[in-house]
DNA sequence: GCGATTTTGACAACCATTTTCATTTCGCGG
DNA sequence: CCGCGAAATGAAAATGGTTGTCAAAATCGC
C-alpha cells in the first residue's frame, strides 16, 4: 500500500457517500499534496480491484467510489440530494436474481442493484 | 415522430440486445441513411423520454439502449457474452426496494437493477 | 546499499457525448 | 398549395472523464 494509495483511500474512509476522482484529487491538492490525477486514477482502480472501495457508474457515465464498510456483499441507499449513503443486505434481491437467471437457462448470474430515494434528512429541510 | 426518430427507432426494434448510439449510427450510414450522429444521440434521447427506449449504463461508462417490448416495469437480464437480453419482472425487487427505502427513512424511492449471466447458447458452445 | 520492479506525475491522447449555428424539415392554418 | 414559426437536423467544434506514454522517483527484497 503506497503513501498516495493510503491517501486517496483516507479521503473515501472519512466521505460518507460517494466520491468522485475529481473531487478526491480536488480535496487532496487543497489540502497541499502533490500528487497527480491520474495517480487518483490509478489509486482508486487499485483499491476497487482489491475489494476496498465500491465503484458505480452515475447516469452522467462517471465513475464514483466509495469505501466498503463491511466485507460482505451488499448494495447501497443513495439518498438523490445529499449523497448520504447506507449499506443494505439484500438476500431477497439475491434469491430473486438466481431464480430469474435459472429460469432463463443462464449461468454465472450476476447482479447489479442500486437503490435511490429522499433521506429524511433531506425530506425534512425541503418541507421547511 | 419524425423520420429520423422512426428510423432510430426501427432499427432498435430489429434488435435483440442494448446497442450503443454508434452502433445504431454505424447501421444507418451503412444502410445509405444520411443521417449525422448528434441526430442519432438526439433521436435516442427522445425515445427513451417518450419511455419508448430503456437506457443503461455499461461498465465502460457509455450509454446503450433497447427498445421497450413492454409498458409494464421491468428489469434486463443480459447475456454477457453475446448480449441476448431478457425483459424480466421483479416483485420481489420492488418489495425490497420499499421496505428498505422505509427501513432508513427514505421517501421517493427508486432503483436499479441488471442481472447478467451467461445464456444457454454461450455456455453450450463455450464447451464445444 | 544496490538492482529490479513498481509507482508516480505531467502531458498527450482518446473517445463518447454535447454544444453551436446555419440550414432544413415539420406541422398547422389559411 | 403556400407561408410561417417552431422544431429538428448535420457538420464541425468543444467538452470532460479517463487512460496511455515515458522519464523520474519510490519501493521492495536481498
Amino acid at each position: 500500500m503506497t503513501s498516495r494509495r493510503e491517501a486517496v483511500h483516507d479521503i473515501l474512509r472519512k466521505s460518507e457517500g460517494f466520491r468522485s476522482a475529481q473531487d478526491v484529487y480536488a480535496q487532496l491538492r487543497s489540502a497541499g499534496a502533490k500528487i497527480g490525477l491520474t495517480t487518483v486514477y490509478r489509486a482508486l482502480q487499485a483499491l476497487a480491484d482489491g475489494g476496498k472501495v465500491d465503484v458505480l457508474r452515475t447516469d452522467d457515465g462517471e465513475s464514483v467510489y466509495r469505501a466498503c464498510a463491511t466485507d460482505t456483499h451488499h448494495h447501497h441507499l443513495v439518498c438523490r440530494k445529499c449523497g448520504h449513503t447506507v449499506e443494505v443486505a439484500g438476500p431477497a434481491v439475491e434469491r430473486w436474481a438466481e431464480a430469474v437467471g435459472a429460469e432463463h437457462g443462464f449461468t454465472e448470474v450476476t447482479h447489479t442493484v442500486e437503490v435511490f430515494g429522499t433521506c429524511s434528512g433531506c425530506s425534512t429541510s425541503a418541507r421547511s
